[in-house]
Formats: structure tokens, C-alpha cells, sequence
DNA sequence: AAAATATATGGCCATGTATTCATATATCAC
DNA sequence: GTGATATATGAATACATGGCCATATATTTT
């Protein structure tokens, strides 16, 4: 009658604990906030609102692409980055009420 | 016309990475998993579906004990494990169903 | 009280992550 | 093409984390 395991199969475990590292940093929430609210945004656009320096802001940014949590586009000497799931706002909404958090 | 901004305030950014962070490993979200099946348990039952050593699995339950993710209960020698917040399975059941993940 | 069981703690090491700085590349404007 | 702007990359460093081992503490059992 010990019928308890975990429901959850080791590669998506390990795909969840990869994407929530990503998830798990101050600056990635708020680009992610900011990307909920505008859609897509430039990298200088987000720098101007996070007030962060260019070439950390792009390693945060080529972080979360690789982790596809956003994704990229190109339009002239811009790029623009977009939330590619809208699991992750639904992550933040969540945080932003829970009482752990 | 740009009233762009981040809508969480710093304090709740940094909670919500703290917290974020101790979900991020595929063990501590299998421990979620199975105290969401069984409501509470103790770190040898724990141990029994982990399989894992018991100094380790220590040290992620006082790690999330910590980030108050969980809260334990002393009875006799025994020392019951539980959630402290819905929250955190509702983001794994996200998670489950999450395209990035 | 001695032995057994359940859990926590602390040191160590290897690995991962965040940040900064300097530099590279791509595109645009002239 | 030159210079300016936008973005990425890579090295260096500091710091955090995960895992392992040995040991400590608390409680129960004998």
C-alpha cells in the first residue's frame, strides 16, 4: 500500500529545474514583466527601463533564449525579443500572489 | 507615451528569484511532487521513493525549510515535511504543461 | 545507560553563475 | 568607406551551489 513515487519522468524534471534557473533571477522576472506588457521590445529599449549595463543585459538575454524562454527577430540594426510561452507570465502571476513569495 | 516599467517592486523580484531558485533543481521538485500526493512526510520516506543519501536530502529540505517552501512538524523521532503554500504546485502543474518546459 | 534509529551540521571540492571589462560584429547614416 | 549605433562574445573574477563524507544531536528501544 505503498504505492508513492514521483509523478513527474527525470527528463522533464530536468528540463523544469533548467527553465526555472533561468526564471530564478531578479533581472530575467522584470524583462519577463516587461515583455508580457509590450510584446517585443528591443535590447536598448529594455535597457533603458532596467538601467543595466549593455553586455550584461545581453547575456541575461542570450541565457533565457537558449533556455527558450524568448525569442529572437531582427529588423534592421535592432532585435527584438519576445516570451515565446505564456506559461512563464502565468509562472509570475502566480509568484505575485502566493504567500511564499 | 513611454510609461514602460517594471510592475513588481524590487522586494518581491528578489523574494521571487529566492524562492524560485529552490524550485529550480529536478530533486526539490520531486519532493514537492510528493508532498503534494501525501499532504506530509518524513525525510526516511522521503528517502525510501528518492533514493537518495540522507545527509543530501537533508540539506534540500533545510534549504527549503528556509525559504519557507516548506515547514516541518517534530513527533517523537520522526520529522514530518510539508508544503506551506498551493502555490508552488500549481506553478509545478504549469511547468507540466508549459511548451518551454 | 547503551545501542539503534532519525535527522542535522560542517568541511571540502568541483562545478555553475553573475558581473565586469574589453572587444567583436552587424547595420545604418553620411 | 567612415563613423555611429545596436548587439553579441569571450576572458577574468568573485561568489553560490550541489554533492560527498564524517560527525553531531535528538529520540526511542532494549
Amino acid at each position: 500500500m505503498d504505492n508513492l513515487q514521483v509523478r513527474i519522468d527525470k527528463k522533464k524534471l530536468e528540463k523544469a529545474a533548467y527553465v526555472l534557473k533561468c526564471l530564478a533571477h531578479p533581472m530575467r522576472i522584470s524583462i519577463i514583466d516587461l515583455l508580457e506588457q509590450r510584446n517585443r521590445l528591443t535590447v536598448t529599449q529594455l535597457q533603458e527601463v532596467l538601467k543595466i549595463e549593455q553586455s550584461l543585459l545581453s547575456h541575461h538575454l542570450i541565457n533565457m533564449r537558449d533556455k527558450g524562454i524568448v525569442s529572437t527577430h531582427r529588423e534592421g540594426k535592432y532585435i527584438y525579443y519576445s516570451l515565446t510561452d505564456t506559461t512563464l507570465t502565468e509562472i509570475i502571476n502566480l509568484i505575485n500572489r502566493g504567500k511564499a513569495f
